[in-house]
DNA sequence: GGCTATTGATTACAACTGTAATGTATTCTT
DNA sequence: AAGAATACATTACAGTTGTAATCAATAGCC
């Protein structure tokens, strides 16, 4: 099952912090745009569904959790983005960002240590 | 207007080679995987009417083209996925790849020369 | 203990998607 | 010129998504 674009945000505050109370998602949602609390709890729902999620209950409320791991989904959508726009080859996209300067000093210096990593490693 | 998944088979088709008929781009598109005729025009429709793609009749053919760039679509793709799953940075991205074993020798020789190329017109 | 406020569950509904079948117009073919 | 074949247009239909309203259960207050 997919995750979609808004159920990734629920995803994004529960990775930052959890198990959170259906409110506490709502406040943090909060902080960057207005959701509709019916709206929120919808997509919490079908994330449970989905298996994204899990929640214990405490009284009458719920506590959400991910099932899912932030790097796990990171690695699985980034390959196949990668795959579906790039063939399969990363530097492509970004030399893309290089040409828009989207690349930030910040980066750089970490991609020359992901590429001495890399060197490292090689047999 | 965004271009679904599907929809991308065929602009892909497109993109390497236009103006093509229908049928052209159906014989392309089943050199990957089989494609129902019906299934590949009414994609084609779709995309003509979110302008992504145009056309010009040449006696009962239609003969398609793309209305958007390659490089456009995947520049823009891209922006938007990165800052959806790394608040807008690459190299996290390229580090999952590493991690991965995703990366290619290729890739990296790129990577050494995009970098290169950021550091010489730095100002 | 009964009413109310809260919280989760169910239902709603239109737009978009994947997948195709049916309808219609127009070239060929004979 | 009429019928057949072809190519595009329209319609279909279920599943997903974004966005929420209504329903139902229950915890807490008086």
């Amino acid at each position: 099952m997919d995750i979609s674009k808004t159920e990734l945000e629920i995803m994004q505050v529960l990775w930052k912090s959890h198990p959170l109370s259906a409110q506490d998602v709502i406040s943090e949602l909060n902080k960057q745009k207005s959701w509709h609390e019916k709206t929120a709890k919808t997509l919490l729902n079908r994330l449970v569904k989905k298996q994204a999620i899990s929640f214990t209950k405490e009284g009458k409320r719920y506590f959400y959790s991910p099932l899912i791991a932030e790097q796990d989904y990171q690695q699985k959508e980034s390959a196949s983005f990668i795959s579906r726009l790039f063939k399969g080859r990363v530097s492509p996209l970004v030399a893309g960002f290089a040409e828009q300067e989207k690349l930030s000093e910040q980066d750089v210096q970490e991609l020359k240590a992901i590429i001495a990593d890399w060197e490292k490693n090689r047999d």
